[in-house]
DNA sequence: TTTTCCGTGACATATTGGCGACACATCGAA
DNA sequence: TTCGATGTGTCGCCAATATGTCACGGAAAA
């Protein structure tokens, strides 16, 4: 398991010298991708996802901020601005763009690097507990969005807390009375074909996913990954 | 009773102190298995099966890593590593690996001792009870999943049901009477064949450790280790 | 050998869950 | 308020599946 690194630098041996200093000192925790220009940095933005970002602001073509911009469209990795100027302008430019830190030029690598580290483990904690991820299924507890391969998919409540409940148990039978107890709470007169029609239901919302809910015949149901 | 313990590590003296620790002190608790480079590690670790196993990350042939991806394969065994760096990333990638604790180097024997008693006994607690083991197979509670061999195997609620009671009184035989109290419930105006048509049911979902279910002619059915 | 016991295949039946349809509740907008 | 849209529980039917029964043949005990 590596993260993915992007590093925008437009001095080449500043960027070399970065990437270097992740590979070895990661010894293969970081798998590095490097841009020496605004565009390229974009067009690889777009096209693939990152763990963590370092971008330097002052560069040719687009800037650091376009960048972190256009990150932010798709995802909420961390991104470290890295600032020639040191200008409090730029900082607070650079925090309104929705970066998560900052370094000043000339700075120290170790520096550098023990925010990386800091930050992609803030970003790793904070999403473990609020993102459940099973095959192509992906809840986020915070937004209370789903989605299936990427897209955004249209839930009812029951439904979603339902497929809470399957995703905190990924894998497990889960039994009607246990799905009753924990979806519907104590107010159960009702009949055991609720969780029947509700998974029913969840299926058609999460369409191309369907099948990762299985039955399993006189026990329950469960969730898998595939 | 006694764990086995698998203990990794490329300095001989180191590997000696920590093995005649975990013995003296266990006194017998511990089962100690050495190897002092990734490969031999690899081919213990896929040869048996572990209660704990004690990594160095630094190692000719394999590193701790794929030691710890390799058993992460077949069992979910405490690891700790041990990592003379000391330096954060290998921690995160250990944890990320799957590991449960580390240590660094150098370290107190005594310190490692009293982590790998509290992890043996976390994992303990959380499978005992849970989990029915017997020969190839498994079965967990929570789950309702049965595996042979590691893969998880389909059975349905009877067969299900039926294993869980021949492997609560794993060895005993159990008489089709007693069988059908346990399973079927006193709804009890059904033939006593049931038991052995569930009972061959049953062994063909097992697939290939259907040996392991014996027939004790004019007595009943028990399950045994092989 | 004789008798008892069990494994197996085939079949009948019971149970289960998927599905469509419907009724009622809730909530917002006109 | 009224009206519709939407969410949610219930019911009944039917197919799929699980489960019970039977009969036969062979193996193990007596």
């Amino acid at each position: 398991m590596s993260f993915r690194l992007l590093i925008v630098e437009d001095s080449p041996e500043l960027l070399e010298a970065t990437g270097d200093f992740f590979r070895e000192e990661g010894s293969g925790l970081w798998d590095v991708v490097t841009a020496s220009d605004g565009n390229d940095a974009l067009a690889k933005v777009r096209g693939g996802s990152f763990d963590l970002m370092i971008l330097d602001i002052m560069l040719p073509g687009a800037s650091g901020f376009d960048i972190c911009r256009a990150a932010r469209q798709k995802s909420d990795c961390p991104i470290i601005f890295v600032t020639a100027l040191g200008s409090e302008n730029n900082i607070l430019k650079g925090y309104e763009t929705g970066c998560d830190d900052y370094v000043v030029k000339p700075f120290s690598l170790r520096h550098l690097y023990a925010k990386s580290l800091a930050l992609l483990k803030r970003a790793k904690k904070s999403s473990d507990g609020d993102i459940l991820r099973c095959g192509t299924i992906s809840l986020n507890r915070n937004t209370m969005l789903v989605t299936v391969e990427g897209r955004e998919v249209a839930i009812n409540a029951r439904e979603y807390f339902l497929l809470v409940y399957l995703l905190e148990n990924k894998g497990a039978v889960l039994t009607r009375k246990a799905i009753l107890d924990h979806v519907w709470g104590d107010d159960l007169d009702v009949s055991d074909r609720v969780v029947d029609n509700t998974i029913r239901r969840l299926r058609e919302s999460l369409g191309s996913a369907s099948g990762q809910i299985k039955t399993a015949i006189g026990r329950g149901y469960r969730i898998t990954e595939e």
